[in-house]
RNA sequence: GGCUCCGUAGCUCAAUUGGCAGAGCAGUUGACUCUUAAUCAAUUGGUUGGAGGUUCGAGUCCUCCCGGAGUCACCA
């Protein structure tokens, strides 16, 4: 849709204009800067003692301008940059009449760019200022952003005034509402740093950092409907990865011991507050060990990115005090079930019986759904939502698991966990098949369960089936949503508020 | 996809039973050389998400559409 200027931004074309005709470019290509704001306010304090060594500290500082106080002939302007923000104290005698002027008149005005030279004081007021003596305007901000208010109370906190919190207009606009809303920045810093975290505790772990292909003729690795997507030139369909699980684990054959790749993946599902169409995914892979070894990777893993981030492997998630830090409690997914539900599906060994169970429960189970899928079911609905502390879930029945061991001696479960912390599902490991007629054997047998439900059935792999026939060593396997990790280091009730752009339905 | 709720000025919100669309902030004009949500005075700004309908009269009621939120379903 074309761009029709607001009354407002009208305003603001029309000064661009007047400053044009005087000669002061909007957009000037040469910018400098010595100081950012807060290496100003640091410079300062640290020698401000000194008296009149302090008042010699020159700098130039550049910012956005995001709140003026003008006067008959003096101005306070705070500027700020991504660091913080330092207040300039403009007097007409120090910057004459005519560039006084261009603050008095707004011609320079909130939203915009400058940059100012000047010297480092305390006002009367006991303000760390910038005494300016030379003003440039940076770049002109045509748009306003919306209009907030800080007030700074007497034991540093700071009360907010004015907000945009319209949530469609701010992940339409992040932009927007990362320039006016700090705390906003402040999540994706610790995302960043929940990532890196991530990153610097497996490479100290010795694993190997991989990249492997998101375009992919044959999808695998979890139970999700792909996108679809064509190369012109091979005329090929090709679907993007729903995991990475597949590729990965082949490089285990080619005799790396340990790989981990962190990246996207894509799954045609609905959205919620905890899935989005795209999210960021970790997984590892290690030869070597099970899945109990994966479990206390995990709880290092996870209790080592919280102290990274929060500081602190005792977080508090949407006001529930939890405790991250090693060892997690264990318990096997039928007791959990047993314990909440009263339910032990080993005593319902089909789909038919374990469903009039449930119902009798007055649990929902609709019919025509497997065994395996009821009891992911009873998962979901009864023992999520009380896992607040984390917690691993272990052994999974076999036919929602096609690439996990069986648990030895026991035919129906396999060595599965996943772990979850306030309600939410975290992350899926297996003690990895590397059995390649067992591996088979499990491909056509989802390939069955899903022509049953009538469900697109992922392809069989043969390039994988090829891959562990040359001999996989034994290994263990984890994946684990960033996303979520960063929601619960961030205290975000929604995956949204952690993905800079959320999925948002186009606007005609 | 189903159900419920929401959409009013650039931002945040009002508008009684269906009865003249309003406020604060920002913007504009003026005053002010140490302000701190600066203050004071005056003032501009609206296709009430869109299209129909009911009515003397619709921001308000009805239908459809667009967008969002919540929830269920689907799904890790």
């Amino acid at each position: 849709m074309p761009w029709e200027p607001t009354n407002v931004e009208n305003d603001r074309l029309e000064k661009l204009a007047r400053l044009e005709a005087l000669g002061i470019p909007a957009f000037p290509n040469r910018v400098e800067r010595t100081h950012t704001t807060r290496a100003a306010v640091a410079a300062y304090e640290a020698i401000e003692a000194d008296g009149e060594a302090a008042e010699s500290i020159e700098v130039i500082v550049c910012g956005r301008v995001r709140r003026q106080n003008i006067k008959g002939k003096v101005a306070f302007i705070h500027v700020e940059d991504g660091e913080g923000r330092v207040q300039l104290m403009i007097r007409q005698n120090d910057v004459g009449e005519e560039n006084y002027g261009l603050v008095k008149e707004k011609l320079i005005e909130l939203d915009d760019f400058v940059q100012a030279r000047g010297v480092m004081m305390r006002t009367q007021a006991g303000e760390v200022s910038v005494q300016v003596f030379e003003l440039r305007l940076l770049a002109k901000a045509v748009s306003p952003l919306p209009v907030i208010k800080d007030r700074v109370e007497e034991d540093g906190t700071v009360t907010r005034f004015g907000t945009f919190s319209d949530v469609e207009s701010r992940y339409r606009q992040r932009y927007a509402d990362l320039a006016v809303n700090p705390d906003v920045r402040d999540v994706f810093r610790k995302r960043a740093g929940t990532v890196s975290a991530i990153r610097r505790f497996l490479d100290a772990e010795g694993f190997l950092e991989v990249e492997t292909p998101i375009l992919q003729p044959i999808y695998g690795g979890a139970a999700a409907r792909p996108f679809v997507t064509h190369h012109n030139q091979l005329d090929q369909d090709l679907f993007l990865r729903i995991s990475f699980e597949l590729y990965l684990k082949r490089l285990l054959v080619g005799m790396y011991d340990a790989v981990y790749e962190i990246g996207r993946d894509f799954r045609n599902e609905g959205v919620s507050f905890k899935h989005n169409p795209e999210f960021t995914q970790v997984e590892f892979y290690k030869a070597y060990i099970d899945y109990h070894g994966v479990m206390n990777l995990t709880e290092r893993l996870v209790a080592y990115a919280a102290e990274q981030v929060t500081g602190s492997s005792k977080i508090t998630y949407q006001g529930q005090a939890i405790d991250l830090t090693p060892p997690w409690k264990r318990i096997t997914l039928r007791d959990a079930i047993r314990e909440l539900s009263g339910i032990d599906y080993v005593d319902t060994p089909d789909a038919d019986s374990l469903g009039a169970a449930m119902r009798q429960k007055g649990i929902e189970a609709k019919p025509g759904t497997t065994w395996g899928k009821l009891i992911d079911h009873l998962l979901g609905t009864v023992v999520e939502p009380t896992l607040i502390q984390p917690t691993f879930i272990l052994d999974y029945p076999r036919d929602i698991s096609p690439f996990a061991k069986m648990v030895p001696g026991d035919p129906s479960h396999v060595e599965r966990f996943e772990f979850f912390i306030a309600g939410m599902e975290m992350g899926n490991a297996f003690t990895e098949l590397n059995d390649p007629r067992d591996q088979e054997a499990r491909f056509v047998e989802m390939g069955r369960l899903y022509d049953a439900e009538d469900d697109e059935a992922a392809p069989l792999d043969e390039d994988y089936l090829r891959a562990m026939r040359y001999g996989m060593p034994p290994c263990g396997g984890w994946g684990m949503g960033v996303d979520r990790l960063t929601m619960l280091l961030t205290d975000q009730r929604t995956i949204r508020d952690v993905l800079l752009y959320p999925h948002m339905r186009d606007r005609e």
